[in-house]
DNA sequence: ACTTGTGAACTATTTCACAGCA
DNA sequence: TGCTGTGAAATAGTTCACAAGT
């Protein structure tokens, strides 16, 4: 339903914003969820709520896909799903290769969230020939002399990779030379690719270390507080303000090493 | 080494922008970096390529910190390793518990990364019974029933959330309610939490939806253009104003499932 | 009576470009 | 001369608040 198609309400398909494409998957999963208790449509406050956003920034974030809601009644939950799938692509089947199945790859591989929207696992791929054969969610972990084979048989042009650090960059040439223009990035490293390749990263460090310096604020106000006398006391005693020491930090040894299934 | 220290440039400590904070974890792995062979100095040119951002960016990054630089010269490696490294708070240690202790939760406790820096890992806890006493990255897996007792022994403010979306939002509670204030959250699920506790969260399947999109932008450009080689009409019939039946879009199984390492 | 869709105001972030210092 | 530090301009993103449909 939904007036849809028609009347092409001139913003359509016109450079959605990086902010709002970031928080479609959001939104889709929390229509999908409404959709399996089929529920037939929700308000922009509610499923604002569900998505933990609020309601006016979800109804601009629609308004760049069209206006796909009814006014006084809200959005039909079936419909909506659809269209943002769509937007995002993930009405088609997309499948991916993943490099360098230790352990953070043995999980990804795992993960029931790639199936479960459009992706589809190709093929694992490690560079250790002691990992070539191995069984790891239940498919054959595949040599990395076979990359590019894989890559063009399957039509493959998103990439994940899981390496350590060191061979990243490495792994990533080999993608793009393939014909790879997509690539999740887990290993922490800056990696360089021609224009027209687009890289995501996802560094688990990185995450701790910005929730360690908001943590540490916390900590902080309350100790000035506490030694000017002030405001908002609210005190944990708990909150040791001066831990020990910390001598390692060491070599940026990030990644999980390669270590069988 | 580097002037610094005495002057205090009026900008320091108040409000970093929430952006910038985001950043300087990856200055601090690119001039930790540095450090290792031996580098004294930096320019912003040299250290933006070497995380991957522009110039402008880090000097106005580096500006809401303090003067840390030598105009003329650059910045000293050391020095700035040691600034960042306060600023985000990883001169001190930061106990985190992990709970979850499947696939991924594994792989997190081999991850190399939490150590390199301030993190330890005091705890790894599973409500499933037949994992307590399994060892995981040399640590004994504890029972979820242990939660608050660890919690408060060890100080721990930060939490890692690794189990399935349906235990995520009681696990999470259960954090706070203990005293945790910081949680880094790997479920794809939302949590509430009260004010003064912040979540940072982490979904695989999100940024593989992101990069899907980008790829069929880059594909379709191609295709539209070619199938109407006009401008502005955009008409894959495709449209269907009553989306297809879209069959799977299955269960929000995500996270992986617990399975012993 | 209710809820969307959206200009307009506001806030945050990035980029420019150059004065100021080593 | 070379490179930082930073105002000012440009751009991106968010929130407000209300007109317009149903």
């Amino acid at each position: 339903m939904a007036t849809g198609r028609t009347h092409r309400p001139a913003t359509r398909s016109r450079g959605i914003p990086e902010a709002t494409v970031a928080r479609l998957p959001l939104y889709l999963r929390a229509l999908t969820a409404l959709s399996e208790r089929s529920v037939p449509t929700v308000s922009s406050e509610e499923l604002a709520a569900a998505a933990g956003v609020n309601s006016a920034k979800l109804r601009k974030d629609f308004s760049y896909l069209g206006s796909y809601g009814t006014r006084g009644v809200g959005y039909d939950v079936e419909y909506l799903v659809y269209q943002i799938s769509r937007e995002l692509g993930l009405t088609q089947d997309w499948p991916i290769v993943m490099v360098g199945i230790g352990n953070l790859g043995a999980a990804l591989a795992n993960y029931g969230g790639f199936a479960s929207r459009g992706f589809r696992v190709a093929a694992l791929i490690d560079a250790d020939p002691a990992m070539s054969g191995k069984t790891v969610a239940g498919m054959q972990v595949q040599h990395a002399d076979d990359l590019e084979k894989i890559i063009d048989e399957n039509g493959v042009s998103i990439g994940v990779i899981a390496t350590p650090a060191g061979a990243a960059q490495q792994v990533c040439d080999r993608l793009v030379a393939a014909g790879v223009t997509s690539i999740l990035n887990f290993a922490p490293t800056v990696l360089s690719v021609p224009d027209g390749v687009d890289v995501r990263k996802v560094d688990l460090s990185i995450e701790l270390q910005i929730l360690a310096f908001h943590e540490q604020r916390k900590a902080g106000e309350s100790a000035i507080e506490a030694a000017e006398g002030a405001v908002g006391v609210e005190g944990p005693a708990a909150k040791v303000t001066k831990p020990t020491a910390n001598d390692r930090k060491g070599p940026d040894g990030d990644v999980p090493a390669v270590m069988p299934a």
